[in-house]
DNA sequence: ATTACTAAAACCCGAGTAG
DNA sequence: TCTACTCGGGTTTTAGTAA
């Protein structure tokens, strides 16, 4: 791991500094700002706030040009490096958390999509298995939803494609490989899927699961049980 | 803007205590530590580690169980959420981040590509423009460039698909939709594509621009200008 | 207006140590 | 062993103020 140079605790207050000045920097990584003015969004006093630019200017991690009536500051890439690190370190962090949901009721919406015979197929060729013919509903709370939306976004799904019948047209539909398994018995894990429908009636925070098996018998499951997920970012290219 | 609530000065230690307590748990972001564990890691003492731990507590950041011989602790949705916070913040910051890119000689092996045939009907309709048949060659910085590529995997390409001819297979080849503009002279900017060759031969930290005019003759560019890229996230969907 | 120095106040850290 | 308290010393902050 080339990354992991940490900030020392007597930089804590330098890599904030850092991170506010980016956050209010132009596109360029530059910015005019006062030291009144950063000690304000710091939250720290006006003397403060000067030495904070006088310690990044030492670190290199800004440039700057002290006129009358301001200052120039400008990021280095020594700054972006720092806070790209951290950005870099962040992500491992969350990709790493495992999303834990609550089953719920209900078959979803999602079961009838796995029944359709243009989707079936796809569904067993590229997920590497038959699905059961429903889904499970997982209940996921804020947090765990948000970093699982994030996931998602990150990662390439595995997409079923739409078609047309004479009746109507389907559009395509995006899956996730998952292992998934019960929150107190990890061990016990299966391949699965989570099934994204784009934004149908059911809340934002419910997801569905595909799973060879029917879950609910295969893991002896209850509402409110809960099961963690694993998301599979290897997926063929 | 909900993510607005910025650490605090005094909290400073503590987010960076989370976020390495974060780094060093289990999946389940969880783990055991003793407080002479996590001051070594943070390069503190252990009485000082053992007050973060408190603090921590006290800002609902983590949940514990102290026992005789450490600690077990949970990273809770709350502390997750300040680490999710941080993290969506420094991805806008280098979202906004331009890249910078000297020109260099060469017109590159882009060139060949766009003047193929199977290809050249793609990216005329894909990308919106006739595209002039060889590429600006850019030279990047390692910072910009470890942007760029961050930046290039988090957005949807452009898909210029693959064919077949009797001689040989040509393979997919991924572009992203920019602007491009002198450095010195921001507002003259103009659609851009960069074209993503799969690491072929020339060096990573050199990408190839298409445009529809021949760019060295329409912004009057001699080796070593430098050059603005704004990635376009908006792709149709 | 600014920045940034000095000096006093406030805060934080770690040694010693109890439980 | 552990955690975590007290307290002295050191560091950091801010107020006052000069440039």
């Amino acid at each position: 791991m080339p990354n992991n140079t940490e900030i020392a605790p007597e930089n804590y207050s330098n890599w904030f500094a850092l991170y506010m000045l980016s956050k209010c920097s132009e596109d360029t990584l530059s910015l005019e700002i006062s030291s009144i003015e950063l000690g304000k969004l710091l939250n720290v006093s006006q003397q403060t706030a000067s030495r904070r630019l006088n310690d990044l200017e030492e670190l290199k991690w800004i440039k700057r040009e002290v006129g009358a009536k301001g200052q120039y500051i400008s990021i280095t890439d020594r700054g972006i490096n720092e806070l790209f690190k951290m950005y870099e370190n962040l992500r491992d962090i969350l990709e790493k958390i495992l999303i834990v949901g609550e089953v719920t009721e209900g078959m979803g919406e999602g079961g009838y999509y796995v029944s359709i015979k243009g989707y079936y197929k796809q569904f067993k060729e590229k997920l590497g298995f038959e699905p059961y013919k429903g889904t499970l509903n997982l209940k996921l709370n804020e947090t765990d939803n948000k970093i699982l939306r994030e996931l998602i976004n990150q990662i390439d799904p595995v997409v079923i494609e739409g078609f047309k019948t004479m009746e109507r047209e389907y559009g395509d539909v995006h899956c996730y490989d998952v292992y998934i398994s019960p929150l107190l018995n990890r061990k016990n894990k299966r391949k699965a899927a989570i099934l994204d429908i784009k934004r149908t009636h059911h809340k934002e925070n419910i997801i569905e699961i595909l799973a060879k098996p029917y879950l609910r018998d295969y893991f002896n499951l209850k509402d409110g049980d809960k099961m963690v997920l694993k998301l599979n970012r290897i997926n063929e290219c």
